[in-house]
DNA sequence: CGCGAGCTTGATGCCGATCAATGCATGTGG
DNA sequence: CCACATGCATTGATCGGCATCAAGCTCGCG
């Protein structure tokens, strides 16, 4: 069922799309690259606020963000929300529901997104035919988890102002290896929603701003960050890591 | 190169594992299965205390275990290890490894343990031709992510009695799956390595035994606990995740 | 029997949660 | 265009939970 307000469905699909180096076509073949392409839903919008899924949907698709961001949050819980990452373009959203065949999480854009669908059971019967890209979808996978022992880490292991850091430092490099400007650093979340995220109340994540900014390592205005000593950061961060 | 001290390393193999119902063959067909049977290795005994693998070392195999437990841990820091899981018999070993290629966590074992290890390469290329295989690696990569989510949930939003009443609940769950029993539950780790899991100091888990002792939900008599009120468990648990 | 690793318990201090008020931006209606 | 409302951020004061430091205690083992 093709989306009913998009005007033109035969999109070029993955082979032109600026982020196929950092999503999963990453490293496909010409054919293999075409063929995924061919299963890709075109780019749907998501507005600000939007639920992409919530925990409990079964899982149809993954979804690869094209553009904007998202956080993912534990907790069908009202109050009890737990933030367990702010994924945004580039990544794929939805790997933790393939084990259940439900979603486990809500995925909620933070900004105006837009995503592409992958039906999940297609992505699948096309990992059995091409080598590569079932590599490709074991790689996403297992590099979620990689990346949530990171969190594990900070919540398990270390003070305020190092898990501020920690999460300032990781957001750099993520968009730096997508070739994005990290220079002013421009946060999609609010205190809450970070706070929730790094086990923290927002009040503290507040001052963890000011001490930050006041040591000099960061200037902080509102959700703009500049990052003034990326190396002081680093020994905040790894200082209790390391 | 064969163990050099197993009597007859040609085992049965997968097909006759008491654990196949649990582990990665689950709902395989007997074709699979013995495929699967084929590339996986004779149980290989690993002593306690001992490393089954380290960070940083390149990925070859995955590691079934077959009995006994194990610790994964972070951070190659002498003083600052996190614990980020107590794997057991069922569980495979190895996975956060697929993303780069190389182990990201030291994986040691608890007790005398036995584990079955399974080349990826040859692991990946049965998957590859085995669509129910593929659907199996899919699914235990993604329940790690889920498990992960749990740790995050309790790390970022609980307190320390509601972390180990959690825990305690997972484990009884966990063993449950298993067929095992449950019932005194006895603990394969230290209170330290219990509290770098929940990232909690060792004396912070030992009083939260004793206030929960205190309370009538266990029975603690150093690492063998008797659950006396699950329901109670669960709603210290629940009160703060759900 | 005595040693030592691991566990329990107590006293104290610090970090972050909580309660509460103020400040600052954006947006809306008069 | 300004006045006000609203959502988000900052800052302060106080409190509680967990870390830290420091003894004892239990159990297994040589």
């Amino acid at each position: 069922m093709p989306a009913p307000d998009t005007p033109a469905p035969a999109l070029p699909g993955c082979s032109d799309c600026e982020l196929r180096a950092l999503c999963l076509p990453a490293g496909l073949s010409r054919h293999t690259l075409a063929r995924l392409a061919s299963i890709v839903a075109a780019p749907r919008p998501v507005p600000r606020g939007q639920a992409l899924f919530r925990t409990g949907q079964p899982l149809r698709s993954l979804y690869a963000v094209r553009s904007g961001s998202f956080k993912t949050c534990l907790g069908h819980a009202p109050a009890h929300h737990q933030v367990t990452g702010f994924p945004m373009a580039g990544d794929l959203l939805g790997l933790d529901g393939i084990g259940s065949a439900h979603h486990s999480v809500d995925a909620i854009a933070l900004a105006p997104s837009q995503v592409c669908a992958i039906p999940y059971l297609q992505l699948a019967e096309l990992a059995h035919e091409s080598r590569e890209l079932q590599r490709q979808l074991h790689r996403s996978l297992s590099r979620e988890i990689v990346r949530d022992h990171g969190v594990m880490r900070m919540l398990g292991g270390m003070r305020a102002d190092e898990r501020l850091a920690a999460f300032l430092l990781d957001l750099t490099r993520q968009l730096q290896a997508r070739g994005r400007p990290a220079a002013p650093l421009v946060l999609r979340m609010t205190r809450a929603e970070l706070g929730s995220h790094l086990g923290l109340k927002l009040e503290t994540v507040s001052r963890s701003f000011s001490r930050l900014q006041d040591d000099g390592l960061l200037a902080v205005r509102q959700r703009r960050i500049r990052i003034l000593d990326a190396e002081g950061l680093a020994r905040l961060a790894g200082g209790a890591a390391a």
